[in-house]
DNA sequence: ACACTATGCTTAG
DNA sequence: TAAGCCTAGTGTG
């Protein structure tokens, strides 16, 4: 499901199977003008924060794809499947370039044709982008002090963060035991450095492993004696969605509340003003 | 079978 | 702040 781990791990997924490869493009669902694509080379997928691009050789439009809450891109062998549900866009491959791909798009917020200065106003309003190695961490620090909010609603702001979605939000400020209620403005250097390097850490093993682990070897449930939980949202977090549960560091049940219309998660043991960082 | 939820974001008011 | 987008999985009866 996608946070930015998601998007960076499809955009090499896409690459890795399409670039280079003359593809079929249909909208079976018929709401993409995927009949400009069939039939042309495909070039690289990029990812920017929760943005994926998919280039095409020889023009300079790409497509444009944002999966939003519930939208998936699924790539599956073989290039004959029977269309099921919803496909916005099917992308194949045949065995003639290659092993033979099918990659389906379902219930994606946005899927479009867009010009290179459409794609850059999209990235311009992006902030720096953990998975990305030119992003700039000093630029989300000034946004940070420059707000009243909390660390908690900058840190899922697109423009002052690309990429970090409700999971990784909880488990970064859990990870560093900063209440999220604390004005942005008041995040120091040395947190703010700390939390975006473990992001860079965290998105990293995201994408390769794809999928959301957070909890550090000492508190995995081999060394608790405690069984796995490897439940959809990805392998082990520390809060994310375990409200009323017990922290696994300190016993604390995990709170939850909605802050800008989303739920956040925290623990009120280990995330205060008077906390070691678990 | 139906109801509810969800790792997101935009627009209207 | 609320509604809308539009899919899939889970829970309830």
């Amino acid at each position: 499901m996608p946070e930015g781990h998601t998007l960076h791990r499809l955009a090499a997924d896409l690459t890795e199977a399409f670039a280079g490869r003359r593809v079929r493009s249909s909208s079976p669902q018929g709401r993409f003008a995927a009949g400009r694509l069939d039939g042309r080379t495909l070039g690289p997928s990029e990812a920017w924060g929760k943005h994926l691009f998919v280039t095409v050789e020889d023009v300079p439009w790409q497509v444009h794809v944002h999966l939003g809450l519930y939208g998936s891109f699924r790539l599956t062998p073989g290039s004959r499947h029977a269309v099921v549900g919803q496909v916005r866009w099917r992308l194949t491959a045949s065995a003639r370039s290659g092993a033979p791909v099918t990659a389906d798009l379902r219930g994606p917020t946005v899927c479009e044709i867009v010009t290179p200065g459409e794609v850059d106003a999209v990235i311009a309003r992006l902030g720096p982008d953990p998975l990305r190695a030119d992003a700039d961490p000093g630029r989300a620090f000034a946004r940070l002090r420059r707000s009243t909010r909390p660390i908690a609603a900058l840190l899922l702001d697109q423009s002052v963060l690309a990429g970090v979605g409700n999971v990784y939000r909880a488990e970064a400020l859990f990870r560093h035991g900063v209440d999220p209620m604390l004005p942005g403005s008041a995040v120091d250097l040395a947190t703010w450095q700390a939390i975006w390097d473990d992001l860079v850490a965290l998105m990293r093993v995201g994408v390769e492993r794809n999928r959301i682990d957070t909890v550090r070897p000492e508190h995995e449930p081999e060394a608790m004696g405690r069984p796995p939980r490897e439940d959809d949202h990805g392998g082990e977090v520390y809060v994310y969605r375990r409200d009323g549960m017990p922290c696994w560091v300190c016993g604390t049940p995990v709170a939850t509340t909605d802050l800008d219309s989303r739920r956040l998660f925290w623990c009120p043991g280990c995330q205060c003003a008077d906390s070691v960082a678990p």
